[in-house]
DNA sequence: AACGTTACCACAAACGTTTGAAATTGAAAT
DNA sequence: ATTTCAATTTCAAACGTTTGTGGTAACGTT
């Protein structure tokens, strides 16, 4: 019997051919004659012969994986991406590797490294919170191998992105507060290195400004997790003249605040209203139901995984920046 | 310049050596003299040399490469185990490779194939709901690919499966709700052919044997996530004897069951108690808060993962099932 | 009888690496 | 001057596949 799974050699071997023709028989070549190909395909099925994707990625150059570096896979936001990508990749052929930075600038530094060993053929990144030297990315490029961000993008590096519009997602949410007649707006914010903070931010002061509410830093504070959410609030919530509203800027820190809002014996959302980004599960069993910005995570991995094909099999085009629409979900948060 | 990635053929050229002296300086081997191996170190430094994994892989019959098909990645139960899988393996010096088989069966056959052909080590599997023919995996195994279940495990391989005490874990969440004074219990169910399912309901029904609670075969129903929960409880409430207490075999469909119970006026938990199996963010968001049965996700990825390394470096031993226990964590959904 | 076609197939090189064996050095020992 | 030996290096094969090139037999055409 032979050892490991069966090869164009055992069956080139068993039938007296040379390997060369089976590989041709196996691909229906012109050259081999209908009785070659018969029974090279007989064996084949018989045998359950599957191409060696090794060799085969040797031979060509191409290994057909591509290699996915996020954050942290067990929020819905990058798992819902994943199943996007996934679902684009294999429907293409290709298999996707996965990576995990744990948010941690060195691992993703490591993960690049293990993708430019493993010949991966293109990248998506949604970049960890430590990361603000892009030298390993750009490593990645320099050997010819495509990156495309998503959500936590890199504007340094002129890669194609895709990203949700963050800006227009936080003025509409702030409006909406606005309009459901909040006068102080709380932000739950990210740190500002990131792009994706950054631009929430600016969505947050420019519908506070067009709405001609001032802007009042100390209701702007650093906050971006269930724990530090359930941690920070009660200093918002002790001001001289504490929010009546808080705009988070994800989802589970707008879970924590509005745990700890209720604690305070605040109501939700009569005293306080409450807003998050990223869509998710958790929206839709707390009580109140979250007002949350719609992030389309499967969309987004959908999009980015095409815009990295379209890469892989034709460079010459200036990158492209993927724009997906937030929606607004009007839910109990924000329903007085 | 060169085209692609270094190769050591590049070094060897630039040197005018030749490639076999490249590896083995690289790899300091004592034949090699200390003049050439500062020579090539430093070119390779120089240059990024990365070994090509996929030379090695074909050289060495090895891809350092381990296949995981799970159901679907948006449940946190499943992220979490990846995110444990993803730990052991990378430090090991291995990489991941991610498949979602959908909870369809001729998914998870394609993901099979693929991975027959991309060489990997061995894969570590969840099955999906509609799998009762074994044969793909069979076929894995048949080529020498050791398999490692986890969770959805499948009786009749005789591979290593890592699980949660289902049969105990259920058995104290009914246990606990007697205790609180519930008699008539509902059990909303996965389907039968699935070994979790049994057990759970094997718990379940052997809790109220304890306590001499008969069983009413009317009040378990097949029903497993969050719409069906929704649509399915009204039957369960007009019963002419109503539930006064849910034991759902996942987080979502207990948090759907709760929804559908305080929709219909009743309160939780003081009129109907609801337990769900599964951890998640979902049981800490609702309201009440859930009582559930911790599943350790990332304890159990690390576990089948550990299970399937050792079993790719040595297979002479006999199948084995480790068990990881779960626990019960009160929280409002049953504290009366 | 000589030639050209056609149909079919085998050979060999290549992808990047490792590794046993053989070859080449140079120096020391006879 | 020849041999011996160790140190260092090269050679060649292998992993499984593809693919350009070359070869051979059988046939038909002049």
């Amino acid at each position: 019997m032979r050892s490991g799974q069966v090869t164009i050699k055992d069956i080139a071997k068993e039938l007296g051919i040379s390997a060369s023709t089976v590989s041709r028989a196996l691909k229906d070549h012109p050259d081999i004659s209908v009785k070659t190909k018969e029974a090279v395909n007989e064996l084949a099925k018989k045998w359950h012969y599957k191409p060696n994707a090794v060799a085969l990625s040797l031979r060509h150059s191409k290994t057909n994986v591509i290699g996915v570096i996020i954050p942290e896979i067990v929020h819905h936001f990058f798992s819902s991406v994943i199943s996007g990508i996934e679902e684009v990749a294999h429907k293409a052929g290709y298999n996707v590797m996965m990576f995990q930075s744990n948010e941690s600038f060195e691992r993703e530094k490591a993960n690049v490294q293990a993708l430019l060993s493993s010949r991966v053929d293109g990248v998506l990144v949604s970049m960890s919170k430590e990361t603000k030297d892009y030298s390993h990315f750009k490593e990645l490029r320099d050997n010819g191998i495509p990156i495309v961000f998503f959500d936590r993008i890199c504007n340094e590096l002129s890669c194609d992105n895709v990203i949700v519009d963050d800006f227009a997602g936080a003025f509409s949410a702030v409006e909406h507060l606005i309009e459901i007649g909040c006068k102080r707006i709380a932000h739950l914010s990210a740190p500002q290195h990131m792009l994706l903070a950054q631009n929430r931010q600016k969505g947050y002061k420019q519908a506070l400004l067009k709405h001609k509410v001032s802007v009042d830093e100390d209701l702007i504070i650093k906050c971006d997790n269930y724990e530090e959410a359930i941690e920070k609030m009660p200093d918002l919530l002790s001001l001289p003249e504490p929010p009546d509203a808080i705009f988070a800027v994800n989802e589970l820190t707008a879970a924590g605040a509005m745990l700890a809002v209720k604690k305070y014996g605040y109501r939700v959302p009569e005293d306080i209203a409450v807003v998050g980004f990223t869509d998710g599960l958790v929206s839709r069993v707390t009580d109140p139901t979250l007002t949350t910005l719609e992030q389309h995570g499967y969309e987004i991995g959908l999009k980015a995984t095409n815009l990295l094909l379209e890469r892989i099999s034709n460079d010459n085009y200036e990158p492209v920046t993927k724009v997906v629409k937030t929606n607004l979900i009007v839910r109990g948060s924000t329903r007085k």
